[in-house]
DNA sequence: AATATAATACGACGGGTTTCGTAGATGCAA
DNA sequence: TTGCATCTACGAAACCCGTCGTATTATATT
């Protein structure tokens, strides 16, 4: 499978929050964090096109392009990628750091509880 | 901060397992898992030494290389950076992805609930 | 119909990373 | 001390990615 580049993933990433979408949308969304030229963005999602990560449909006269590979699955490939490349594939020494590191509400924390009792549980 | 590249941050790894190595003993222990010419290796840890990510010692005719940053740091770093760019930083949707994918040992689940509760209680 | 507006397509450049070949230096063994 | 094995240094090539300029096409307006 295919792992998405920088660019490619933050494209992706509004694909999946705002659905499908024209290429002049997703540039004034990315323009509203940092700046990048409308050529830019469309030779970006051309490309991602040829990679089969986006499918397209004309509408008029441009296209909109919808994400091809879904959320869960890429995320939880990059998942892997990243917890072998970084912690050395020990998954649980990434979870406690991010704990330790990151602020979470009471609901989350519960949450988490759960599913670690429901993990237990089997 | 100087985000490591991914060769760069296999180098680190060993290092930071093996301790502080010669260019041949990283090139052996990278070699375990893929095919990397030793001139490879060298090249990429002189560049890693001279930015400041590899400290050195000559020792006879060749150099001893030790990494230069934490591995905590480092870890908590880049942690940061997947969080933002593959999660749109939501890190406690991160956690609860990885404990659903990876096995892990009764103990270390323990030792996350314990975890938790301290964070709940503060 | 002519013009302005906005989209697509695409080639090319620049920066960064990895790979490799080769030259030069150094220590060890015969 | 001569020669061999092994190390360092370094330049150059190959590749990927992001950026941009420009040509072309298509729609909308007057």
């Amino acid at each position: 499978m295919l792992k998405p580049t920088e660019s490619e993933l933050e494209i992706l990433q509004l694909l999946w929050k705002n659905g499908p979408s024209s290429v002049r949308e997703i540039n004034d969304e990315l323009n509203k964090t940092k700046e990048v030229g409308y050529t830019t963005t469309l030779k970006i999602m051309q490309i991602m096109h040829g990679k089969e990560l986006l499918t397209r449909t004309e509408k008029g006269r441009y296209h909109i392009y919808t994400a091809a590979i879904s959320q869960e699955k890429t995320q939880g490939q990059l998942l892997d990628r990243f917890v072998d490349a970084t912690f050395g594939g020990e998954a649980m020494k990434m979870v406690m750091q991010t704990l330790g590191n990151h602020k979470a509400s009471k609901e989350e924390l519960e949450a988490i509880k759960k599913l670690i009792e429901n993990l237990e549980n089997n």
